[in-house]
DNA sequence: TGCGTTGTTTCACC
DNA sequence: CGGTGAAACAACGC
């Protein structure tokens, strides 16, 4: 599911393949992804140049030549593909639609196409996923109405965010989730983050030691950082694929922990399944 | 066919 | 008002 590192290959994709390129036009075929948009059409911006590629959270903002920009959030199944007029496609996102398949899959619901011939196909097999195109003056403030925290990737406050984790009583999975406390972790991330801190997820945050909340911290970055080198964590229908033993839990219910070898388990925090492995990850002790 | 799926918001309550 | 937990919501595949 979209994460931080999906949202980012996708700006990055978008940066590399789509910056100096003008929309000469866009289908768009489930107007509802537009259904929070303050300008309610994709008209405005034909004719535009893509000048810029950003992203906030899991927010990607395109910044175009007209003083419009379009904000694009991926929820569960957002899937951006960039079609190149030369043949080659870079997909980033959700796995389904499979990129090797043809494009425009049942599920895509948007299609850009530039005045190179690049194409873009937006699919979504949950219609979760939104657009807004608003003035681009407007952006900064839209994003800020968000109440994102600190970005998951680059230099994290340790100090700060494991002093306000010895805070909280809520698991610490559920705190980590919390995109006001750090912006850019989803399900399959905060596991993995937690399976390399050694820590079970359901722990109430203000029980880890200092120590512990520290490791916890340091390690988002890292777990970020691997994702986007891969483009992406690629599971569908609750099965990993795996690339290089990343993600080494999530998704993967029955298969062995490559520290240890114990079976990794499947429960659940906060209403989320959650991965992780019995023997790294010792669950709390609950007092009587 | 009803359940599981997740990011986000909302709500009740302390 | 903030912390918390639960529920709701979006739509689809299995």
């Amino acid at each position: 599911m979209p994460e931080l590192p999906e949202v980012e290959t996708a700006r990055r994709y978008s940066e590399q393949f789509l910056i100096g390129k003008r929309i000469d036009r866009i289908d768009l075929r489930l107007s509802k992804i537009l259904r929070d948009s303050p300008i309610p059409t994709t008209d405005v911006l034909i004719g535009a140049t893509l000048m810029g590629a950003r992203r906030r959270a899991k927010v990607m903002v395109l910044d175009f030549s007209v003083g419009l920009s379009l904000l694009v959030h991926f929820k569960l199944a957002g899937q951006w593909a960039i079609l190149l007029p030369e043949g080659g496609r870079l997909v980033a996102g959700h796995p389904v639609p499979k990129p090797e398949n043809e494009y425009p899959h049942k599920a895509t619901h948007a299609t850009i196409t530039f005045d190179d011939g690049t194409v873009v196909q937006y699919s979504d097999i949950r219609q979760f996923g939104w657009w807004r195109i608003m003035d681009t003056a407007d952006v900064d403030a839209a994003l800020m109405a968000f109440g994102f925290g600190p970005e998951a990737v680059g230099d994290l406050n340790a100090g700060a965010l494991t002093e306000i984790m010895g805070r909280r009583g809520i698991p610490v999975k559920t705190l980590l989730l919390d995109q006001s406390f750090i912006a850019g972790l989803g399900n399959i991330y905060v596991d993995e983050v937690l399976w390399r801190a050694r820590v079970h997820p359901a722990t109430p945050a203000r029980d880890i030691s200092t120590v512990k909340r520290r490791a916890i911290i340091r390690a988002i970055p890292d777990v970020m950082a691997e994702g986007i080198r891969q483009g992406g964590a690629k599971i569908i229908h609750t099965v990993a694929y795996p690339d290089n033993g990343f993600p080494a839990v999530h998704a993967r219910e029955g298969e062995v922990c490559s520290r240890c070898g114990t079976v990794i388990r499947k429960t659940r925090v906060g209403a989320r399944g959650t991965y992780f492995c019995p023997k790294c990850q010792k669950p709390p002790i609950v007092k009587s």
